[in-house]
DNA sequence: GTGGTCATGTAAGTGGTTACATGATTTG
DNA sequence: CAAATCATGTAACCACTTACATGACCAC
C-alpha cells in the first residue's frame, strides 16, 4: 500500500498529470519506490474516486487530453496519517545474492561478467546521487525539508557505495580470471 | 523468476519436503528471498509437472503425508544456466525512505517511534546474522563454497550495519525531542 | 494529411499475500 | 478419544509487469 502515498507525495510536491509523475518517479522518487504509467494511472483513477485528489479544472478531461491532479485536504490527512503509522520493514529481495549462493553449488562459471556488470551499473547510479546532491544540496543551507530529503538521498549514496564495494569484494573472489580493475 | 531457482538451490543443498523448506528459508535463503509455504507448495508442484525436480519415493503421497523433493539432473541444468545468465539488478523499494519524503511534506509528527523500533529491529537482525558468522564461519577454514556463502552472508551484514549507522544518523535529525540512546 | 510524439488508457498475465480447509500424527 | 500440532493444499485477492490501443497535437 505505498504506491498512493508515493503519488500523494509527488503531487503536494507539484500538482501534476499522470506523464509529469511518471518522468519524476523515473528520476526522484522512483530512486527508491519506482513505478510504471500503468500503476500511475490506474491509482491515480483510485485516489480520484476515494476523494483524495482531484483532477484541476480544464477542457475537456478526453483520451489525449492533458489531465493534472491535486491533492485534497482529505489527501493530506490520509498521507500524514500513513507516514507516522508503524510499519514492518519488508523483507529484502536480492537476485545477485541467490545467484551467489546458487553458484556455491552449480559453480560460478559465467557469473563474474554480470558481477562486472552491476558493479558499472552500481557506479553509474552513484555518480548520479552525487551529482544530484552537488546541485540541490550544497553545503551550508539545509532548511528542514531538505535536512529530510537530504538525508533520503544519503541513504541512497550509502547504499550505492557499500554495492560497489561488496561488488569489488566479490570480483576479488574469482582470482583465477584476470581482473581489468586491478 | 527467482523463486524456482531459490527452491532449486535449497533442494540441491539437501533434499526436503515442503515445510522443511519453508522452514530453512525462515532462517537462510529467507534472509534475501522469503517466500510463504503456500508460495513454495504451489512452486514445488510447478517444479515437477516441469522435471526438474522429482517426489522421493514414499509411502502415500496424500494429504497430510510428508513428501520430499529431489533436484533431477534438468533442474540442476535449469538452475546453472539461470545463475549464469544476466540479470538486470531490480529497482530499489523501501517504505521507510518514502515515509521520510513525506515527511518533508506533511511533518514529522509521529514517525519517530517508529524509526526508534526499526532501528532495534535492524540491530536485532545484525546480532542474528553476526552469531551466524560466528557459528559457521570460525576464521581460517573457508572453502571454494563456503568463501561464496561466507560472501552473501558478509553483505547481510553490512547492509544491516549501514541501515543502523543511518537509523543512528536519521533520529539526530530529531533534536526537537528527547533521545534515548543518547 | 501523414508520420511522429505526447498522453491516457485497456487487457492479460505473473508473482506474492492472506485466509482458510483438511488429513495425519502426537500427547495427555 | 480429544486437543494440539504437523503437513499439505485451495481460493481469492492484490500489486506489479508487459503488451497493446487510441486520441490529440505538432512538424513537415
Amino acid at each position: 500500500m505505498s504506491l498512493p502515498h508515493a503519488i500523494l507525495t509527488a503531487l503536494l510536491e507539484k500538482p501534476s498529470s499522470g506523464l509529469e509523475l511518471t518522468r519524476r518517479f523515473d528520476r526522484s522518487i522512483g530512486y527508491f519506490w519506482s513505478a510504471t504509467h500503468q500503476q500511475i494511472y490506474r491509482e491515480l483513477g483510485k485516489l480520484e474516486e476515494a476523494g483524495l485528489i482531484r483532477a484541476l479544472p480544464a477542457g475537456q478531461p478526453a483520451r489525449g487530453q492533458k489531465k493534472a491532479y491535486e491533492v485534497l485536504p482529505a489527501g493530506r490527512a490520509e498521507l500524514a496519517r500513513w507516514t507516522a503509522a508503524a510499519q514492518d520493514p519488508r523483507p529484502m529481495r536480492d537476485t545477485m545474492l541467490l545467484r551467489l549462493r546458487a553458484a556455491a553449488v552449480v559453480g560460478t562459471e559465467g557469473i563474474e561478467a554480470d558481477l562486472r556488470r552491476h558493479l558499472e551499473l552500481h557506479e553509474a547510479q552513484l555518480a548520479e546521487y552525487r551529482e544530484i546532491e552537488r546541485r540541490d544540496f550544497p553545503p551550508g543551507r539545509d532548511g528542514a525539508e531538505d535536512r529530510l530529503r537530504h538525508l533520503v538521498l544519503r541513504a541512497g549514496i550509502d547504499l550505492e557505495t557499500f554495492w560497489t564495494e561488496w561488488l569489488r569484494h566479490a570480483l576479488a573472489d574469482f582470482p583465477e580470471l584476470p581482473d581489468p580493475a586491478a
